[in-house]
DNA sequence: ATTGGCACTCTGGACCCCGGAGTGCCAGGG
DNA sequence: CCCTGGCACTCCGGGGTCCAGAGTGCCAAT
C-alpha cells in the first residue's frame, strides 16, 4: 500500500511546500529531489495518497498539498529531528547563561525559541509541586490584611494577600510567623497539605480564625494550583505567515492563560518532544496551527512545558530540534541555579 | 482663516472617517451631518482644510481623510472627553475590585482597557520609588549565593537573586539580615542610597566584601531602576484594524519592553489624559498608531502610566474617556489595597 | 460668501480572456 | 505488474478593458 516511494513522494511534497507556500505538482517534484521516474509515475503515487487523506489538492488540477493527516505521517516516521551544531548549541548555552533569577531565565527563553524558529513560543512556569520550602513571611498590610511571602529551595517566590477575619496585631503575626517557620520550613510542598492539617492545635484559640485564613490560602493558591502561569513570545511571526483570516483567532488564544493551559497540558508529559497538528489541537481557533512541544526540568522528570506554536505548514524537523535543544539548556540552567 | 464653519468640518469629517473607515466626502457630509450650506460650500472648506494641512485626498477626487495634524486639532479643540456613564464606572469598578494582588490589578487592568475601548491596552506597573521598605529577607541558595526579596509597604515584593564574592555561611547571613532590617525598615526608597552609604562601617570587615554585594544589589535594582515592567493585553484587536502592512512591526515593537518604555515615558508625566498622534510618537514601527495614556497612581502624583494603543484613525473621545475612567479607578483601588 | 452647474478625474468592481500548470486516463512497453 | 509518454481537460490567476459612481475644482450668478 505505502511502499518506499510512495512515502518519499510525501516527504517531498511536504518539505516542498514548508519552503514554497505553494502547491506542489508532479512535475515539480521530480525535477528537485532525484526521484527516477516520470512525473506520470508520481501522479499515481498522488492520487493514492490523496485517496488515503494525506494529501488534497486545493482544485482541481492544482497541485497537492499536505493534509494534517499527512503531516502527523510526515513527523512521525519521515523527518528526524534536525539536531543542532555545536555551535548553535553554545549559542544558546550563553544566551541563557547570565540570567538570575527564574524571570529571567523563563523571558530569555521565550525570546531564544521564537528567534530560533520563526514562530510563537510559549514557555511555562516551572512547577512548584516538587520544590520545598526555604521561608515563609508575613507582613502585616493593614489590620486584617497580610501579604504572605513563600520562598522556596529553588529560589521561586510566591507572594499573596490574605483578607483576615478579624484584626491582627504584630504579636499576633510574629507568632503565627513563628508557627508557620517551625513547621513548615523544609519541607516539600507536597507535605505541606499533611503538616497543616495538624497545625491548628498549636495555635491560641484566639487566633485560629486568622490562622486558618492563611492556611486556606496556602493550600489553595500555593499547593493545590499547579498549573502555572505561561509566558508568550514572539507574536510577531504570526504576521509574516499568512495566516490573513485566523491571525485574530489566534492572537486572542495567546492571551488566554487558561486556552495555553489546555494547549500545553493535554500535550502529554512525557519529556520528549511532542507535537500536536492542526485539528489534533483541543483548542477552537488554534486549529490550524501546529504545537511543538517538550517538557523540561533540573531533574529526571519534567517540571513543566515549553514549545512553539505555527502555522500547520511549518518545518517540523527544525522546530523540534530547537524546542529539544532549549529545553535541555534550561533544564541544566535550572538545576545549576 | 480657520472659521466655526470650517472647524465644524474638520470635526465631520474626522468623526465620519473613523467610523466608516472610508475617505468621506463633500455630499455625505452635508446629508449626515446638518450643516446646513450646499456641498459646494463645504468643497471651498476643504481646500482650505487641505491646504493648511489638516486633510489629504487619497488620489485625486477622492474624499478627504484627516493628516495626524488632522486629528491633533480634533483632540485638542474639537473632541473633548466622552465622560462614561454610572452604569460604566461601576462596571469598571466591579471589575477591579476583587483582585487581590498587584499582579492581578494589573491584569484586570489591561484586559479591562482593551475590552472598553478595543483596541491593544498598555499598563506600566505603579513605580516603587514613593514606596516604603516593610522588610527584607535574605534567603542563602547555596553557599555563595542568596536570594534577596524586598518587601514595601504597598505590599509589592521584589526578588533578585545575588552572587555574592566570597561565601556566606547562615549565620553571617543573619546578620547581615538583621543590620539590613535595621537600618532600612520604614525608610522610603528614596532614602535608600544614603542609608546604605553609611552602612559598612556596621559590618564585621570580614563581611563586607559580600555586604556590598547585596547593597549594590539594592541600589542597582531596586532604586535606581525607576523604570517599571509594561503590560501589554489586547493584541488581537491589531487583527481586526486594518493595518495590513505595519502590524509585524506593531507586535514587535510590543515585544519590547524598551521601547513600550519609550512609548509610555515621554508621554508627559501629566496625571492627566495626553494623546500621541501617529508620526509625533517617538517609536519607529508605531508612527501610524495613536496613543492615548494617562497617570494614574494611588496618591496625588502619577506612580506609573497606561494607556490605549490604536490606529490614528481611533475614536479618541472614548478611548480618552476610557483611559481616564480607568486610570481613576486603578488609583482608588492601589491606594485602597 | 454661497450656490448650482458642469466638465473632469480617478478608483474599484465586473467582466473577459488566455497561458500555464496540473491532472486523470489510456494504451503501449519493459 | 508497474512504469511511461501522450493527450485532452480543468482551473486558477494575472492582465486588460470597460463603466458607473463618487468626488473634485472652477465659474458665473445670486
Amino acid at each position: 500500500m505505502l511502499d518506499d516511494r510512495k512515502l518519499a513522494v510525501l516527504r517531498a511534497i511536504v518539505e516542498d511546500y514548508v519552503s514554497t507556500n505553494e502547491p506542489v505538482g508532479s512535475k515539480n517534484l521530480v525535477d528537485r529531489h532525484n526521484l527516477d521516474v516520470s512525473p506520470a509515475t508520481i501522479r499515481n503515487d498522488m492520487a493514492v495518497l490523496e485517496d488515503l487523506g494525506f494529501i488534497v489538492q486545493p482544485h482541481t488540477s492544482a497541485g497537492r498539498i499536505p493534509t494534517d493527516k499527512g503531516y502527523r505521517l510526515f513527523v512521525d516516521r519521515l523527518s528526524g529531528i534536525k539536531p543542532f551544531t555545536s555551535a548553535e548549541r553554545r549559542a544558546i548555552e550563553t544566551f541563557l547563561a547570565g540570567a538570575y533569577d527564574l524571570d529571567e531565565v523563563v523571558m530569555r527563553t521565550v525570546r531564544l525559541l521564537a528567534q530560533l524558529t520563526r514562530q510563537v513560543a510559549v514557555v511555562q512556569y516551572p512547577s512548584l509541586t516538587r520544590s520545598g520550602i526555604r521561608h515563609l513571611e508575613l507582613v502585616p498590610l493593614t489590620d486584617s490584611r497580610i501579604l504572605l511571602v513563600l520562598i522556596t529551595d529553588t529560589g521561586r517566590v510566591e507572594q499573596r494577600s490574605v483578607e483576615l477575619p478579624g484584626p491582627a496585631g504584630e504579636d499576633s503575626v510574629a507568632h503565627l510567623r513563628a508557627v508557620l517557620n517551625a513547621y513548615l520550613d523544609g519541607r516539600k510542598l507536597t507535605e505541606v497539605a499533611s503538616v497543616i492539617a495538624e497545625l491548628p492545635d498549636r495555635i491560641e484559640p484566639a487566633e485560629r480564625a486568622n490562622a486558618a485564613a492563611v492556611f486556606s490560602v496556602i493550600l489553595e493558591s500555593l499547593v493545590e494550583r499547579h498549573e502555572e502561569r505561561i509566558v508568550v513570545g514572539g507574536a510577531a511571526n504570526l504576521a509574516s505567515a499568512d495566516f490573513a483570516k485566523g491571525l485574530h483567532d489566534v492572537l486572542e488564544a495567546l492571551e488566554e492563560q487558561v486556552v495555553l493551559m489546555r494547549l500545553l497540558g493535554e500535550s502529554g508529559d512525557e519529556a520528549s518532544v511532542t507535537v500536536r497538528i492542526g485539528a489534533e489541537n483541543p483548542v477552537e481557533g488554534l486549529q490550524s496551527t501546529s504545537l511543538v512541544a517538550a517538557g523540561y526540568g533540573s531533574g529526571e522528570q519534567a517540571l513543566a512545558r515549553l514549545g512553539v506554536l505555527g502555522p500547520t505548514r511549518m518545518d517540523y524537523p527544525t522546530a523540534m530540534g530547537a524546542v529539544r535543544a532549549v529545553a535541555r539548556y534550561v533544564g541544566q540552567i535550572l538545576a545549576g541555579a
